[in-house]
DNA sequence: ACAAATCCTGCGGGTTCCCGCCATTCGAGG
DNA sequence: CCTCGAATGGCGGGAACCCGCAGGATTTGT
């Protein structure tokens, strides 16, 4: 079996390939694979059937790097192993994991036992593996209706690049009025509050992309990601 | 003498003990902190006089550490050791450090000889050194007038906090229509475009948080400490 | 010391935003 | 069949925002 690590950090490369060896001993080669780009020209290169995948890289991060490697090939099994626990992330693996593909999310917290474990689990056995910390966040942001459907998520994308309303409405294909009901509660579940008497005068607009990023809803890579794909809907919309 | 080492990655902080170990002899002892608070307690009970302080931690990131720290004992020596070269982290720094006191900014992408370098001349000979590729950011920033002034990147937190002209006016003590003459620029620095005749329609104050964002000019550290100001101006000027 | 450049400020007006009020649609449940 | 709730939008108005114009203050260069 061979094995694909995409990961731009040395030294957490050098120890997760201990790691592979260690745990996986049906493993015949690992290939490491420095960022994004270089891993998804390996994955088509070497036919990889699976893979060990960082999330934040440059250029390209693991999430897009993950996108085309499924586009190619779904049956691909990805661990995703990365420092942190962003709701942003979280959202971009789950929007692109195929029916049907094993994949895994483990924190680079977790101890080496439980990485020996995940690794089994998804690249050998084919199975979905989550770490708790993760599925706790979800929980957690899931708990109050602090939740954004996937519509509202949309909307929060483009409000944080820069749109207004009326382009919002146009790309989405919906009526000025309806996308400003999804901001309103976008607001909501943003915490961006009503003005109170204690302090009042907020910019929303400005204050909840603000939050989205505080709380990890947004980071910079996903909204680098929205940015170009925004790009490409302008030019192809100049028609 | 004896060094403090701050920094939450694990195998980060023992490659650097094992520099240090190798670079500087003179050093008897090392204590190691994993995060930002943890790392200040330590400065004032161990009463280092040469700390290197890894930048984003959590909780308390290193320039808020390194704030705190040298509050307390100016002369200390900090090496910044970080992976990445955010503006806002230079920034950050470059705000809080005494005057006539060293300290360094050192990428975790230099080798390893660069490292022990930087380690002798910031933490041994009380040099101040930074890394080629922070000067680089440095410069290509200021090479357009896309460089802020301090008080545009202080009328930027606000407005990346969704403060509403009125109130950024009145916490910086100026009038409406200056701070909207320094939104102005700010726009203009940013590159926040005018409408041009292909993709007009941005929300411009929207759109400078999120260039911001992309240009590393914020990130999210700066935009937490910044509210954590916000908050407290807030809560004295309740009177 | 005089001029130029830069910064600060008031005024006015055209847009965009936020949102209350209300009508329509559609699927779930009584 | 009726109702209820959620999602969709039209209308309209008050507030905030962006910014050109123009006068005054402060700093800087020579």
């Amino acid at each position: 079996m061979r094995i694909l690590v995409v990961e731009d950090d040395h030294f957490h490369a050098s120890f997760l390939q201990g790691v592979i060896a260690e745990a996986l001993p049906e493993v015949t080669e690992t290939l490491h694979a420095q960022d994004g780009l270089q891993g998804e020209a390996a994955a088509r290169a070497g036919h990889f059937e699976a893979i060990v995948m960082d999330l934040q890289m440059v250029p390209r991060n693991g999430v897009e790097a993950a996108r085309t490697i499924w586009r190619e090939r779904p049956r691909t099994r990805i661990l995703f192993w990365s420092n942190y626990s962003d709701e942003a992330y979280l959202r971009g693996v789950s929007e692109i994991v195929p029916a049907n593909s094993a994949y895994g999310y483990v924190l680079k917290t977790a101890s080496r036992e439980r990485l020996k474990l995940v690794l089994r689990a998804v690249l050998i056995d084919g199975q979905v593996m989550v770490d708790r910390e993760i599925q706790r966040l979800r929980r957690r942001s899931a708990s109050p209706r602090h939740v954004l459907s996937d519509s509202e998520y949309a909307v929060l994308l483009d409000l944080a690049l820069g749109l207004q309303d009326r382009l919002i409405a146009e790309r989405r294909g919906m009526s000025l009025r309806t996308i400003q009901n999804r901001l309103l509660t976008l607001y909501e579940k943003l915490g961006v509050s009503d003005d109170e008497p204690g302090v009042p005068a907020f910019n929303k607009r400005v204050r909840a992309l603000s939050r989205a990023i505080s709380t990890r809803t947004l980071n910079v890579e996903m909204l680098e990601t929205a940015q170009r794909d925004l790009d490409h809907w302008l030019s192809e919309r100049r028609d």
